[in-house]
DNA sequence: CTTGAACCTGACACTGATGTCAACTCCTAC
DNA sequence: GTAGGAGTTGACATCAGTGTCAGGTTCAAG
């Protein structure tokens, strides 16, 4: 597919996309003329890198870890190093800090909505 | 206490206790010699202003959302408008989203260090 | 062919919380 | 009173992903 069928598909903009593919995150074929052309797997990958960048990593940190996921064909992922492994479960420790500021914050939400719903006249 | 000791207390910048107050986030009482002066409760407040911003909350939509929280000593707190309401519920959804995709990003995380760390030599 | 939608590269802007520096003032311990 | 750590304001920088525009090329349908 092209590239505008993709940010259709995985609801990333093109600009996002051809972004992805400077930092390495996502690669593409061309056609003779020049147009990036995707395969399926393109949708998952981009949806996979949006979450990554939403839990707070940066481009150079999902290129380097990109290699190591299990691909969805379950083919076979390079290991991260040791250093990697190291920013990596820093990272998690971040993320699942996160995780538990969400839900508060989320839950602080869910009174404040409440209290004024049951309030309404 | 002094704005230094907030900042050692809560874990956030001087920097970023000054832009709280410029936002409406975090009211100070002055010396006379012009001095920032908080009460116990500018912890609570400034952790909980830092973890709506880790929610993706804007200053705007926290100024307006502090004071229909419940405060720690359970306070009057004004209820929130209607149309207030409506764009809260759209974070929580958000933050909902954001959640899940965070446990989904984290267990990646996990799979990859568990990966390296089993294949450890 | 031709036409128009889709795509290309490159450049610039923005967002908005936070870092940092400068120049100055306040507060407290001696 | 004085030294120096702590605080003040104001200005400018940064980060990094994303929006947007310009000027040109490619692709596919008629």
């Amino acid at each position: 597919m092209r590239i505008g069928e993709l940010a259709r598909r995985s609801g990333v903009s093109e600009r996002s996309l051809r972004y992805y593919e400077t930092q390495g995150l996502l690669n593409a074929e061309r056609t003779p003329g020049g147009q990036r052309q995707y395969g399926e797997w393109a949708v998952d990958r981009v949806i996979r890198v949006q979450a990554l960048y939403a839990a707070g990593l940066n481009s150079k940190k999902i290129a380097q870890l990109l290699p190591c996921m299990r691909d969805t064909d379950g083919g076979p992922s390079e290991a991260a190093t040791e250093q990697l492994v190291v920013e990596l479960a820093s990272e998690r420790d971040r993320i699942n800090r996160l995780i538990t500021d969400l839900i508060r914050s989320r839950d602080v939400l869910d009174e404040v909505i409440t209290t004024a719903s049951v309030g309404v006249s």
